[in-house]
DNA sequence: TTGCGAAGTAGACATCTGTATACTTCCATC
DNA sequence: GATGGAAGTATACAGATGTCTACTTCGCAA
């Protein structure tokens, strides 16, 4: 991926703005974008054919910092109740730093263009395949085999992703949807390693 | 809430029309609506003050049916295996059966106006709190304390949410998307059975 | 220095939007 | 049957939008 520059890294980084304050990608004006990026509206096409095109692009622009954001995960933590901790820990800091991109992924993962919701779920699927790999390898929850880890990573990113929303916006609950999500994936695990048990095992074992 | 008539019902159902062929709801415009509900713009003037206004009286029609729906699963079910393989195939049903309202509800929760934002989060935790009170009437999970009961319900109710946009959209992946939600609360709802428990007792009960 | 392509600008176009005012039709109540 | 309010329509207006064509400026390579 190239790095953007110039008008087109201004176009982008408008619509970031935008985004913020309460709008959606897929709802941006073209002179609304030139207007906040202080351009002619017209150097929108030099840039881009059309608005899906730029759409892509904003998604690409953010793909970037998503995914290096996610791999610095791997230089954390050693237990597996340490590692969801600390885990969690980053990942809401990495939300709070980059609440445009955020937003963007929230809003259009479930928005109106499918073109942008294919474009997102490949690439969360691919963090998730990420992050499972990397509890795989350090064989953070041994008790639980490879298919249901990574299901678990998918269901862990993408609720972690919306719980970001409420993260950004509500400071005074941060500390509360922190614990919340430790708990989740806490809870995902060790009811993971249960799977083969029956439910009286269950009542048996912890009566 | 009193039923809705004439060209007020024709307004609202025309935006949910719209808005399952890949629009949201924020985005809809005036005169879109009434050429889709086959009306003079002005008509809507009769009947909202304003777009915003319209935007709640959609989610309140919606509301109705998905409160109705949420409440029709005290008659089901007896051990919590079956509650939640019950549940589970009921609502998804019953999201394949209103996809107008289930995308609605699944963009506006995350969209760009925070007044519907407020007003879809109000609803599902009444939902969550429902369906929390109804799992410990029956004591299906008698061994969770009540908070951590409600605390998975709304955990459960957003994940089901988004899952269902998928489910609506893809054929093919319903019956994984569902095995895959059972897990999901059944994991939830193990996992916190071990709530108490330090890494290491988990590891002994196991071996 | 010149030349050329990329980036940016200016102005114009048809089209769409939200809104206002004034008019007509419908239906229930007296 | 007359009357009045609610529902629906017609027309008009200012402003915004996407897009087109033509022009200017910039930066770099020959």
């Amino acid at each position: 991926m190239k790095v953007l520059t110039g008008g087109k890294l201004k176009l982008v980084q408008a619509a970031l703005r935008l985004i913020t304050e309460s709008r959606s990608l897929t709802s941006l004006g073209l002179r609304e974008l030139a207007r906040e990026a202080g351009l002619n509206p017209n150097t929108f096409y030099r840039h881009f054919r059309n608005l899906d095109e730029f759409g892509l692009q904003v998604l690409g622009y953010i793909a970037e910092d998503m995914k290096s954001g996610v791999r610095e995960l791997r230089r954390m933590a050693e237990s597996s109740e340490q590692a969801s901790h600390d885990t969690v820990t980053f990942v809401y800091h990495y939300f709070l730093a980059n609440p445009a991109a955020t937003t963007v992924a929230v809003r259009e993962l479930h928005g109106p263009s499918p073109l942008l919701r294919r474009a997102l779920e490949a690439q969360l699927d691919a963090s998730a395949r990420e992050m499972a790999e990397d509890i795989i390898d350090r064989q953070l929850v041994s008790a639980v085999p490879p298919e249901t880890i990574h299901e678990i990573s998918r269901m862990t990113i993408r609720y972690i992703l919306f719980r970001a929303m409420d993260y950004i916006e509500k400071p005074a609950q941060r500390e509360t949807i922190q614990q919340e999500t430790e708990r989740f994936i806490n809870r995902q695990f060790r009811g993971a390693m249960l799977d083969r048990l029956s439910q009286s095992e269950i009542e048996g074992l912890l009566s």
